[in-house]
DNA sequence: TTGAAAGCGCTAACAA
DNA sequence: TTGTTAGCGCTTTCAA
């Protein structure tokens, strides 16, 4: 059997709770006991056991997801996945929940915010756009002792607020790879669309896309930005407007997660089999146009993995943990025809009706 | 507080012992009992705290990986991985190990497995070529109740074989896109190169290959493939031969999980730069190939999650529980320069001297 | 077919 | 600064 804390105890010449403040690094003990203690540790080759320390402190970890509201696809399989998440480590005492916020309106989201309790979670995963009113809030609620990861789209870059999600420059700089590839050296200009530029994820991607694509493809032309803001209508219109006078365009880079307006803008407005698409995130939207040939490369970072490593963050947080920045990393996902999983995507959950036990056939 | 088993008994009107018997599916329980106790669970929103389980159980589990002994970079990778995994799971009961095996002789791989016993280990993950002596000897294994997960290279397709790995086929019909788009309706040869036909995963890749370069790039020829067999005086003749009998080869695909001497072999023969070329698995050579240019894309399985999947799978066969086989399909990664995380891979421990404990500092 | 009771290895309150 | 002790929620004999 491996050692327990009575073993390390009895090693070390201490008693359990001894043993338990060093192991917990628990101020109040000599530092001479504290050695002691350590070389027990390596001379009977203690390790921890997890579980009974768990169960004996008991702790329940409360997470909320805060996502926008927007009906968007990729949102979706993050609600999803949250979900499945939730079922997954509940066994494990952790409750992980989802709360809508407002979309957009920064004034409402640092409400919701401010609103959150101590005593209702221990942290909070936000995905929202930057702005001061958000950050202050989220300061204001790491404060009170509420942890908080942002998701995907940061808050402004500050050291001690921990974010999740793809390196959008490189993502933007790996876009503008593929379609400097695809294109084959063709003359041209690339259409560049996104739901709007105001968030930071698209200003990196927008950033690391020119970068490559100056530097590296001087037979391709960014166009300007062209921001959908959510809205069909003018979604067709501008890019329509686009595509008539630049007849020239060879390529699109569709930057946002939510790549359905522009896509189907774009399927209205030319044959998209014959322009190289590159799009961002995986729903079932982009998974047909990669099957179609619509579009010829997405972009994805894998919502199970964000939703994990936020969680996974958010409890080493609770636990004053370090954790391991670089397995957290998320990476940058080049997906094509070939290489799409049969499964991935393929089981979204419709209803959420069946919280399944373990024991349940 | 969350509902304990005490309470499910209570609310039952049952005792602990038959709670636990519901519970974990054991006989000896009435119909009516069981149907009793399961409606208690709906009433009460029970779910099962698995650290108590885990500690009352206090279950060990002892896993094996059995790699080939040869000093390929990506098995040293996956070395690496067991080695932390070891580390990450060792306070959850588990302690995994690895052994290196024959690098080819079918009857020591299996005399190897044969001499497993079953008070030594719990489940084993062994990567090998396809041999009927290695699948009669692992069954054998399987049959004394100690669980067999075949990594990357898999046996026989056997239904009740488990197998953790990415789909060969399409990982070479990806490859075949790549080059086919990559090289821009060039017409040329296409060299394939590979450490062995001999093994299943080689042969599937070279199938998925050959279906999509001949279906959509008739502009390119593939070449027989090339067996290096670990031998660099022999890759740099045979590769150095074909580029000498076929001037107007454009690409080059390295099969094998070991891109070293074929890589190696066609840089001192051509100018890598102006040769689109496509290699299997990231590990320090191909990261620096890729960084260079010498390498236009890598197609990587994630060594991590090879091995964490593998041992995921083993722990349910144990526990006799199903797994999300669709969570466990191990994804086909597309990297180029833009892409690559700047952490992957960067980390490799070089010594394994030091085991942490968690509360080291 | 069911139940009572003794732990599993660790934590935390209290005592010294 | 250190030790004693009563659990945490579940599993597992053993007895009924």
């Amino acid at each position: 059997m491996r050692p327990t804390t009575k073993d390390l105890a009895k090693a070390a010449g201490v008693s359990l709770a001894t043993v338990d403040r060093v192991l917990n690094k628990r101020p109040g003990v000599r530092k001479k006991t504290v050695e002691a203690v350590k070389k027990a540790i390596e001379e009977i080759g203690f390790v921890r056991n997890l579980s009974a320390a768990n169960l004996a402190k008991s702790r329940q970890y409360r997470f909320r997801f805060l996502l926008p509201r927007r009906g968007d696809l990729f949102i979706a399989e993050l609600r999803d996945r949250i979900f499945e998440t939730n079922i997954g480590l509940a066994a494990e005492g952790m409750e992980i929940t989802h709360q809508e916020i407002s979309q957009v309106d920064p004034h409402l989201i640092a409400q919701t915010l401010l609103k959150i309790r101590r005593d209702e979670v221990d942290g909070i995963a936000l995905m929202a756009p930057e702005s001061p009113q958000v950050r202050d809030a989220a300061i204001r609620l790491q404060e009170k002792g509420v942890h908080v990861v942002h998701l995907i789209s940061g808050q402004q870059k500050l050291s001690d607020m921990d974010f999740v999600g793809i390196d959008n420059h490189a993502a933007g700089a790996t876009a503008a790879r593929l379609i400097g590839r695809f294109v084959c050296g063709l003359q041209g200009k690339v259409m560049v669309v996104s739901e709007t530029m105001n968030a930071r994820d698209s200003l990196e991607r927008r950033r690391g896309f020119d970068q490559v694509l100056t530097r590296d493809y001087p037979n391709l032309t960014a166009l300007p930005s062209l921001e959908t803001h959510g809205d069909e209508a003018r979604a067709y219109e501008i890019i329509s407007n686009m595509i008539n006078n630049s007849p020239d365009i060879v390529a699109a880079y569709v930057m946002s997660s939510e790549a359905r307006l522009p896509l189907n803008a774009v399927a209205r407005q030319t044959d998209p089999q014959t322009l190289t698409v590159i799009a961002h995130e995986l729903t079932d939207r982009t998974r047909k146009a990669l099957v179609s040939g619509e579009v010829d490369a997405v972009i994805a970072q894998d919502s199970g993995h964000l939703v994990r490593s936020s969680v996974r963050l958010l409890r080493a947080r609770c636990d004053k943990r370090e954790i391991m920045r670089s397995q957290e990393q998320i990476r940058i996902e080049i997906l094509i025809q070939e290489n799409l999983l049969p499964a991935q995507c393929a089981l979204r959950s419709n209803d959420h009706g069946s919280v399944a036990n373990s024991f349940d056939d």
